[in-house]
DNA sequence: ACGTTCAATTTATCAGTGATAAACTAGCAT
DNA sequence: ATGCTAGTTTATCACTGATAAATTGAACGT
């Protein structure tokens, strides 16, 4: 996989072409692979998913799949929006941090009941219409909040980050540790227990040893959606009335 | 790759063992390694870096690789901990922010600077002593900050994600697009143009073009920073003096 | 009933991946 | 000279995603 990078003016898959004749489903076809895949990557993790794999939980050659979509990338593309379609969109009558934190836990609700999903959302590129929504929805929490469109895309792509990058951590259970090389640490949840010789050269590890396996995913998740957003509004303040300290001073609030 | 997970009790790979040996140098023949393996990353991106390859340009052939090292994955922690050996750590005599944030410029800087080494590091678990010295010192930080270490803990955490997420999107340049499915979003620094007919399904991104393409990516990163550390500030502040609004309240300071 | 058309699938194959076992080679110490 | 052993090669395994070309099978027009 990820091989391929231009490829512009593709092999323009089959399907769509005369999809609409004598009531043909075309779309059932794809929207059998995906539930198949779905299924699979929920069984057998995503590194199991393979085209192989795939066509034969369907009863069918892997060549096969290939009529029905260009690559295996546009395949986990719409498993992703599959997934993504799963999470329910706050009601616009919410306040804007309500809705953000809304989507957050509908974020973490999903991504966390679906195998690997946190790890195949951050290798696939968003493509699919309810990745797209979901984003949308946020840029416009950070619209009615105040911010101006771009300051409101940067945002938006703030929280992105957050909830991508936290969630895939605490999903990624199970990691190919290494046993010989010293210990990772507590830096992503696994705790170093004993890191040995090399104990003294990290003196701010040392009274960590578990910290961060001890501490509820959730409270930690929405610990740090907390102080995120919290330095929004921070931000959000100091664009509204622009006081002392531009920009690059030091801290924007509090604690003189 | 990204296959088996236990495998306790590995293959004790042999380099070192009779190490010392006569003088042989066991570190060496790593070195060499990974400073190819290195070279080519930089040349031909993390894809093109197979067993193979690397072996073609020792000279050599690819199963030689496996005697100085366990598998791809041992070799990759190495060339990701030999990019972090390039990261300058702070003095200890600055501010914790201004170390927090010399620590998110230097890891910026040379994650830009190698090919592919965001997507290397979200991938690849953090063994090797450098990458977590540099953990230790961020932990470090954000202790004599004012945190107690499960909360210092957490912080690095959120600190990490934010770099490491932001820096590989910022990297992720010419990402698999697929023409025909609706086009992305300005969410990953993608521009959508034009996405048709769906254009109103996302009233949100309507004024949004290219508005994130159009940033400069330093300057959304410094952002994102200074965001993110204010909300810890905020957090600071709230935990020395606890006054009303414990927690799940709302926001937890200003713009009443 | 016949033949054409074309959606959908199979067969065969390509080029590549990480990894292992077993055979081999060279240098050094005894 | 013999044997050990660090390091390498040959041969091979079990996979992967992907393509071209041959093949099925059902619907449709005549």
């Amino acid at each position: 996989m990820r091989k391929k990078a231009p490829d512009t003016a593709r092999k323009r898959v089959r399907a769509p072409t005369a999809a609409a004749t004598a009531g043909s489903r075309a779309g059932l076809a794809r929207d059998h692979l995906v539930e198949a895949a779905l299924d699979l990557l929920q069984e057998a993790g995503l590194d199991a998913l393979s085209t192989r794999r795939l066509a034969d939980r369907l009863g069918v050659k892997s060549p096969a799949l290939y009529w029905h979509v260009h690559d295996k990338d546009e395949l986990l593309g719409l498993v992703a929006d599959a997934i993504c379609a799963r999470m329910a969109l706050p009601a616009a009558s919410l306040s804007f941090r309500q809705r953000l934190e809304a989507i957050a836990g509908e974020y973490r609700r999903v991504l966390i009941a679906h195998r690997d999903a946190a790890r195949l959302f951050a290798e696939q590129a968003p493509t699919g219409p309810h990745r797209i929504k979901l984003y949308d929805a946020a840029v416009g929490a950070f619209l009615d909040s105040g911010f101006t469109p771009p300051e409101a895309v940067a945002m938006a792509t703030f929280y992105r980050n957050y909830l991508l990058g936290m969630i895939a951590e605490e999903t990624r259970q199970a990691w190919p540790t290494r046993p010989e090389t010293l210990r990772p640490t507590v830096a992503l949840g696994i705790e170093l227990s004993q890191l040995g010789d090399n104990a003294r050269d990290y003196p701010n590890l040392q009274g960590t040893a578990g910290l961060l396996a001890d501490i509820d995913p959730a409270e930690l998740f929405r610990i740090g959606l907390k102080v995120l957003l919290d330095g929004m509004e921070c931000r959000l303040g100091e664009i509204a009335h622009p006081a002392r300290a531009k920009s690059a001073g030091s801290h924007g609030k509090r604690k003189p």
